[in-house]
DNA sequence: GGAATAGTGTCTATTAGACACTATTTG
DNA sequence: CAAATAGTGTCTAATAGACACTATTCC
């Protein structure tokens, strides 16, 4: 600021992506396999340097999920998460990433149109138990990722974004179960999504026939995205 | 990610603060008024860029809230915002600002040590409403960041930053009402804060002497950050 | 005592959690 | 019918908001 010809220093921007998604009834992350030289060999979540300096930054998280998930944008729910840029995060220089946190549907288990040498969805439970290490700070950003859908679910409508268009209370509720990790009474959960003003609104289809049991009545997201009153967790904050 | 040579493009990255106290019971915010070309004149967030490749985000907002505000980052509450990187929001090219949240206590009046032309609390609601145009998508920062205060003191003891080290219940009543630009009932109010588990400790000091009434107790932060049950707003979101 | 602000108690409508029960399907 | 899952109702303890009251200071 002093200097008349000072320039700041140029940094290289990153986009990294945390796609969680159900399976098996537990919230699963996508991660890739590195194929080149910083943490070669380790899993890393999804991302990739900024294409051209007109690129938007949330133009760039919607290209890498296309390329690296072989997800259409469009479909599912993507927000910034956070900016992640010690100094001395990538041993290649300065380089700067931004994390958005993206929520998809199940999804048929061979991710198309990967362009990573191999991806695949692994359990947010092992991860954060070290069981599968993660390149760069990247378990940081799958930290915070969790946290924020695990309180943002009480409050607004993200949990709708794990299940497909139409969707039954009960598989509402898994979600819940599957993000906090802790289970819900489905008397209380029942009144309580319907108190939400605005979460559901009837589905026209008529409902799935199971193997066995009642038919649960389909739903389809409302119009609401914070709602109320919030859906809370009954332990408190470990 | 195709081609061999290909390189990542470099950006210029800048770090904004968006620095909240209470003055005259109202939400304010630091601004200054911009001496160089790009929306010369108005006003606008204190910040700048990234001094060299090797200091960290943190880092430089710390040293943004130094030299522009003559704040020290040890004493205050300071936490990342977010990423504002559109490729058009800055006409000298592609900068992209990680933007910062701080909260202060009430200061004297002149901001000592102030790089910038010219540097003045405004309230955030004159802002909000258009009264002060902002340079580049500084109102978006601002609107966000105060969107961020109104939620967080629910539920952690954020409002705490607000005041000084040592404070009583009916300042910090006044933080919330600035805050949620809403009237909280005292007795209420009371009984809600007294409830949070470890979110006011007792000071030991003797109580201040107002100039009328019955002198309130002191008190300072206790141990929580996050709070339990949380101090919520009686009334729904806008 | 009167004015002003701090702090406590109480009453009531609403809510959250626990859990019994009824409903609808398949075999 | 039994088995399995969906959906409703009810009881009770805790809570939130409204507001009356008591306490402590200065004049």
């Amino acid at each position: 600021m002093n200097a008349e010809q000072w320039q700041p220093p140029p940094v290289l921007l990153a986009v990294d992506l945390l796609i969680l998604t159900l399976r098996d009834s537990r919230l699963q992350a996508l991660l890739v396999e590195r194929g080149v030289d910083p943490f070669i060999g380790r899993m890393a979540l999804p991302g990739g340097f900024l294409r051209d300096a007109g690129e938007g930054l949330g133009a760039a998280a919607e290209r890498e999920l296309r390329e690296e998930a072989g997800l259409d944008a469009g479909a599912l729910h993507l927000e910034q998460l956070g900016v992640y840029g010690e100094p001395d995060r990538d041993p290649r220089g300065r380089v700067v990433s931004v994390a958005y946190l993206a929520i998809t549907p199940r999804l048929p288990d061979p991710i198309a149109g990967s362009d990573a040498a191999e991806a695949r969805w692994c359990s947010v439970d092992e991860i954060a138990r070290g069981d599968i290490p993660l390149a760069f700070d990247h378990a940081d950003i799958l930290a915070d990722g969790v946290d924020r859908a695990r309180s943002k679910i009480e409050s607004t409508a993200l949990a709708t974004a794990f299940c497909g268009d139409e969707f039954t209370i009960p598989e509402l509720q898994q979600v819940y179960e599957a993000v906090w990790g802790a289970p819900v009474d489905p008397r209380n959960f029942y009144r309580k999504v319907k108190a939400a003003a605005g979460l559901l609104a009837p589905a026209d289809t008529s409902p799935r026939k199971p193997e066995t049991g009642r038919p649960a009545r389909l739903y389809r997201a409302g119009p609401a995205t914070v709602i109320h009153p919030p859906i809370l967790r009954s332990v408190a904050l470990a």
